[in-house]
DNA sequence: GGCGATTTGGGAAAGCATTCACAAGCGCGT
DNA sequence: ACGCGCTTGTGAATGCTTTCCCAAATCGCC
């Protein structure tokens, strides 16, 4: 989603920036729809790594789409954006697939991630095994309230807001998580972008304000039950229209 | 359909059932991406009238565009989905458009949701006040850990899972939450639907298979993560280009 | 070494979504 | 009553995604 992607979003590098695909390992600019989808077939070839038995050592973009629910045809398009890797009549070597994705997706780097906000959704988000397993490491928890700053969680300390330009600094935090109440929101992304963090992951229910040079990801919780709420509404609609006609 | 729609998504309702908007209020056919930024524009309206003083009756695309991050022909071509409910020259009633929104949301109907999996995150979720706060009450919370069986958590009883079909059926729940861990969500999910649950928000990074009539709405919070790593990779790779052509 | 079964990669078509651009409608001031 | 400025609603244009489809590549078997 959602940038503001939220469901769609899109802004665009405004400025040129061909990238002109000489220099080795330069991403092709892959589609965004596509960038959200090898997040899933990661997963599901990890999976496939541990989970299965390691007996496969390939897999087809049949067997892949499935297990990843999507069409075979646009997995074989998501995939041929990060290159030729797959053979001809045999498939994907799960190894250099899932090593190949994870260099496009930049998780061959390690990028530190705070966590601003450790109210109830913070604190599931900092225990959340899924950041680490799927590699991201929570490197500072961040509060303002008193009563909770300084108290340990997960074996970190709570750190002050008031030091959040220092802690960004030092820590060389690039990515922010963002559990404050609406109203803090968008001062504290004010200063976390001055501080020098460039991607946001906002769960706050606001549309925050970013230069364009900052990649903001919003998860609204409340919408996603009103979108279900809708496609129930329109499913008992198209019952009720059915029963009329009978 | 049984698509998983995470970013994007769309399943068409492949019969006809044109629905031909005689009966009344039957919700013109919304496009997919037009009912997520409905939840937003409602959201924004909603704090207008309250917040702002209540002072304006009234809102002009350019306002509530900007106000929700989006192009003001796109809130505007949105809102055409939904009748003709604007004044030339004028703006949109807030009160009128907040009305609409919500109804071709359905949030004008009661809709009982269930909370299944009390771990950190359902916790969080189940305190959650954007939930309360946007029309959604949490009527039951499920588990299946003895230990929180019987407990009691924001003044709600925690139920057992072995109830499940129970506890669907008594309350008329047509919702339900997943915030069980990723090997008991597909389980779980199967008893759901067969006890008439017909919306899922799953929280367990799994594809779930579901009947097409059932509607499944995937968050992915390590892939939200990833998505923000690959464009901050590519910002790096940018950056990079950029230097060596200095 | 060649043949058939399989499976990728990608051009082209089809389908959606977003943006543009402007005519039509509305209220206000005169 | 009338014109002017403002704002909606929407056809057309553009751009992005997904799907279709098939030639090219590869393996295993004879």
């Amino acid at each position: 989603m959602s940038v503001q992607r939220d469901p769609a979003g899109a802004d665009r590098a405004p400025a040129g920036s061909r990238a002109d695909a000489h220099p080795a390992e330069v991403a092709r600019n892959v589609p965004e729809a596509t960038v959200a989808r090898l997040a899933t077939y990661l997963r599901v070839l990890t999976s496939y790594a541990e989970g299965a038995g390691a007996i496969a050592t390939t897999v087809s973009s049949d067997e892949l789409a499935v297990a990843a629910g999507v069409n075979s045809a646009m997995l074989r398009k998501d995939l041929s954006f990060l290159g030729s890797y797959g053979i001809r009549g045999v498939g994907y070597d799960v190894a250099t697939l899932t090593e190949e994705i994870a260099r496009t997706l930049g998780l061959t780097v390690h990028r530190s991630v705070a966590l601003i906000g450790v109210g109830n959704l913070g604190l599931a988000l900092a225990g959340y095994a899924g950041f680490a397993s799927r590699g991201f490491r929570i490197a500072a928890l961040v509060d303002a309230d008193p009563a909770r700053v300084g108290t340990s969680i997960q074996g970190m300390t709570v750190r002050d807001i008031a030091d959040l330009e220092r802690i960004v600094d030092e820590d060389n935090i690039t990515i922010a998580v963002l559990t404050t109440p609406a109203s803090a929101a968008q001062d504290i992304c004010d200063r976390l972008v001055a501080a020098g963090v460039t991607s946001i992951l906002n769960f706050a229910p606001v549309v925050l304000t970013v230069p364009s040079h900052v990649d903001v990801r919003k998860v609204d919780l409340a919408a996603e039950l009103q979108i279900l709420s809708f496609h129930e509404n329109r499913k008992a609609a198209a019952l009720l229209t059915e029963a009329v006609r009978a």
